[in-house]
DNA sequence: GCCGGGGTTTGACCACGGTCAAAACCGCGC
DNA sequence: GCGCGGTTTTGACCGTGGTCAAACCCCGGC
């Protein structure tokens, strides 16, 4: 086997995809990345509206998300819900069941998707073998809290208007970091869903969207959403706040 | 020297601290303690108002705030300031600054406050042969996110008068863990803090102080702030969202 | 094709909380 | 003590965005 077989070998595989998807960019040897991949496991397809894991449950693994996208969300006693963030691939989920060993939230699909599972306790093994894998384990997390708490400021005290502009931006940055067209959308997640993440009622999300394009700046259609100019899409931002 | 006097020199040390004021509750040795305390730094005392490290400086250390109170916030380009939190002793600070080696937001001090520093690159060589270190300070992270997340929770959808009453009450919480008197609370910050911190306006939120005390659950004088029905205020905050 | 239902759009109305302004309060220095 | 400046409180008004309700649209099933 040559060390190219290797790597192809590796780059099917869940536990490379885990590192190399942008979110794990470390510099591991390919005898480690095997290693690792010992604990990365492959799981079977989500369909729409399957949870991944949820609230209250006992932690036992992350995930990363290989294809599609899933939501999480919180669920307070009174059957109010409260989105937490949205989730495409490369993105690492789970992370908030470190702390008291319970999933804190719930993590459900929004079309079908595939992820990959590593199992924390492997996970912990591997790492203590790897130290450059466990600071980049605590870059991740790090990074988590940065982006909840640009979230948070969004949520503080901008217009409706605004923070909408600035979910489209951050969803066409996503994109392009994985090599989609940052200007056509699709947005799996329904309008509620996009309310709630942004504090606002699914009214006031369907009328933004609207006024958007009648300013001739989104082409919107259902779940699908053009960006036409860029440009008046980051002047509705303004000023950036946004530091993730 | 005796173990026990040991044990008394790591008790006035900031590592002890560091570990012990209940974020990092890991069980290590003597001797590995005393390893970390090599690397823990008392600080200088800081005033009030002035800043422990400020948004896009290099980052270097988490810090471990030992007696006082800080607010950590970040400054949008038109001056435009959300505070993200408020850290009394024993919380660890700095971790946002761990993704992309820059603070992404500025830390200062409410009262007079000592803090002590835990330097990052020593932090690192020292985790590398305490396995144990490592997964408290990725819990330790994890907590912080799923806090991060139960605020965002709050800041979502929630009235005013909620979000009041959970902060009062989240603070009472972390009075009782400090062994302070959990209805007697002194706020350091000013209103105009809280209110960022809360999404709302200044006036707002001296209104619904005003509004507390004459329903009797509250005794309010400035900074100053006593609970008098705990019962009632835990009505406020209605079915618990809280996670944290 | 037709019907049914969930998601979405649009409209009319209204309330919560924001804004602006002034007064009151408090601490602090002289 | 007195007066000043910043913070907090209180008041009056108003606007953004939430609520309620109806129409609409698209897709799936029969």
């Amino acid at each position: 086997m040559t060390p190219d077989s290797d790597l192809d070998e590796l780059r099917r595989n869940c536990g490379y995809s885990a590192i190399h998807d942008f979110h794990l960019p470390v510099g591991l040897s390919v005898d480690e990345m095997q290693t690792l991949n010992a604990t990365a496991r492959d799981m079977l397809p989500l369909d729409r509206g399957q949870t991944l894991f949820s609230q209250g449950r006992k932690f036992g693994a992350l995930y990363v998300v290989r294809a599609g996208s899933l939501k999480t969300y919180v669920e307070g006693s009174e059957g109010d819900v409260q989105i937490l963030g949205f989730h495409l691939p490369g993105d690492i989920m789970g992370i908030g069941g470190l702390t008291n060993e319970h999933y804190p939230c719930t993590a459900a699909a929004l079309e079908r998707s595939t992820v990959c599972e590593l199992r924390y306790a492997q996970l912990q093994e591997v790492s203590a073998s790897l130290p450059a894998l466990n600071h980049q384990l605590l870059r991740v997390i790090s990074g988590a809290l940065v982006r909840e708490q640009s979230h948070l400021v969004l949520m503080g005290k901008q217009q409706a208007q605004r923070r909408l502009a600035f979910f489209v931006r951050r969803m066409s940055d996503r994109y392009a970091r994985l090599s989609r067209d940052p200007l056509t959308l699709s947005l799996p997640m329904s309008r509620e869903d996009i309310a709630s993440y942004l504090g606002l009622a699914l009214e006031t999300v369907s009328r933004l969207f609207g006024k958007m394009e009648s300013a001739g700046i989104l082409a919107v259609n259902r779940k699908s959403v053009q960006i036409l100019r860029r440009d008046r899409l980051d002047e509705l931002c303004g000023g950036d706040i946004d530091m993730a």
